[in-house]
DNA sequence: TACAATGATAGGAAGAGCCTATTAATCACC
DNA sequence: GGTGATTAATAGGCTCTTCCTATCATTGTA
């Protein structure tokens, strides 16, 4: 059996008549007569009841071609449902992101995103490095913005742009009083950093050669759970942290009473890229998503994504 | 798009494994993996997001398999409904009858019938002889029971069983003193039929060669609409009548105050056969109703049909 | 590093579907 | 009553699809 027999059958019952059937199925009157009668024999029953000059459905036709129709209109919804995906912008884009990143750049692009590309549809997921790339090899979302770089083979990555990092202490540091931060003062600032597991805190400390011992908190649980937290901490003037680039349009807003410093320290920056499954099949929305990001950021960040 | 496509879609959505499912599907892995890939061109989406390892449906891939299996089930349900409807004896029987006949042969077979074939749903219709060979050849109804032969190439015929002519007069009417009754003696018989159409009345006047004038109520309206009414006349005392042998079960059994009797004559029967189209499919269930009504026939009819 | 597993590709064989031409039967119209 | 038109079925041949075996490329594992 098969889906074309079903439309023959369809066509004869509405016709009643072999040719004009034939005709509206763009077939061979021979062809559709030779298709209704192996239908009729692979279902061993009569369908149609010919005389030598005209054709009728039987009643138990009548009840095959009710079900055929059922069939044929289940089988056009798939095609509907399909043509209506085809479009790669369509559907769900399941995003991951991590936490020092996330609060920072997501309120940048999601009104561009709505405005421009209002049929994509994003679906976000805040977690840790680790758990988005996991989550990414199990399909559970299409891709992840992080700030590594994701050495697997099954993985692809966008790069986006470069996010300095900058110095945040307390305006009566000691540390205020000097111009530039060198790699020494670091050492000195009493840094309070992330939890462990964020990627930040690590990659801060070895871009800006920071020993282990200069950084506050690995015993006493100093170590905050998000960039907010340890913001607040410095306010309190526990010491000073440092904070990703983008994030520091909260610290301007918020606090008179705490200084903000870019570093000039060389390769004192992390790198955000977009990564996805290499053989996600929507790639371009992917490409999309990342064109927009670029196109909303802030000056205190370097694009690097060049679309092809 | 085919059937068959949907289910290698099913099979590898199920197993996620192309040679697995290939394996399901009885068919070799390169013939699923090359008709999925086609499909996804038809259909111009991804399905499966492969890597060289490993087998996963897409978002969308998901929902073309939910309505794949909407319509597997929609074909599985037709051809369950085909298997269903396999036998011919099965399904209603629209059976057509004339009303000299009706309510004398259908009282004897019914129940058997129901008893032996309770498949059978028999949906009767009487009618005159003319309404039912239109109404047959409009495939309003799916045989009729008739009285007289059918000279038309669309139908054919079964000939059931000769059904004689009795006369039925008052006890003191002059004919009770005659011991046989001739062919004279109907001429006067003050001869009550039915009304026109009735291939009774027409049938019992050639066959007896009875003259027009020696029929009463022609002008009068004296016939009448039904064979109970007539038999009310002649109890009535308004003359005599012929009636089929079937229907002198009703005589004996209601009036002490008539006589009935077999006419002597040659040939002086109808003959009851069944009438279907000539392209009717399912001849079996007209086979065994026409085997099963020679069962029941009580010794005044004679039979004549004979099975195959 | 060799081996097992997996999906994709190539090439050829078998089958299904389709078309044209024709037949057989019926109907309608002189 | 004969002739042409209409209709469904059949025959024969062509084409496209589907399928198989054999093979390759890649990846993971022992």
């Amino acid at each position: 059996m098969n889906l074309r027999d079903l439309k023959y059958l369809i066509a004869l019952a509405d016709s009643q008549h072999f040719g004009q059937a034939a005709e509206r199925c763009f077939v061979s009157q021979p062809t559709l007569s030779g298709q209704i009668k192996k239908l009729e024999e692979e279902l061993g029953i009569t369908l149609f009841e010919r005389s030598k000059r005209s054709v009728q459905t039987t009643p138990v036709g009548e009840l095959m071609v009710a079900q055929a129709r059922q069939v044929l209109e289940q089988s056009d919804a798939l095609k509907r449902l399909a043509q209506s995906h085809q479009d790669p912008l369509l559907g769900p884009l399941r995003m991951g992101i991590i936490p020092t990143l996330s609060p920072y750049l997501m309120p940048l692009i999601l009104k561009p995103l709505q405005k421009q590309y209002p049929q994509i549809k994003l679906v976000l997921s805040e977690e840790l490095t680790d758990t988005l790339l996991t989550r990414l090899a199990k399909h559970e979302i299409d891709a992840a913005l992080v700030a590594t770089d994701v050495d697997n083979k099954d993985f692809e990555s966008i790069p986006l742009f470069e996010e300095p990092f900058w110095l945040v202490h307390p305006k009566d540091h000691p540390l205020s009083k000097k111009k530039e931060i060198v790699q020494t003062d670091l050492d000195n600032a009493d840094l309070l950093l992330l939890a462990e597991g964020h990627c930040f805190a690590e990659q801060a400390m070895e871009v800006c050669h920071i020993h282990e011992r200069s950084v506050q908190g690995d015993l006493a649980d100093l170590r905050a759970a998000s960039l907010e937290t340890l913001l607040q901490l410095v306010t309190a003037g526990f010491g000073s942290t440092l904070l990703p680039a983008l994030a520091l349009n909260m610290v301007s807003a918020k606090d008179k009473g705490i200084q903000a410093r870019k570093l000039q320290l060389p390769d004192t920056y992390r790198q955000v890229s977009l990564v996805y499954r290499r053989t996600f099949p929507r790639h371009k929305v992917l490409q999309v998503f990342a064109q927009l990001v670029l196109e909303n950021l802030p000056d205190s960040v370097n694009p690097v994504y060049t679309p092809d």
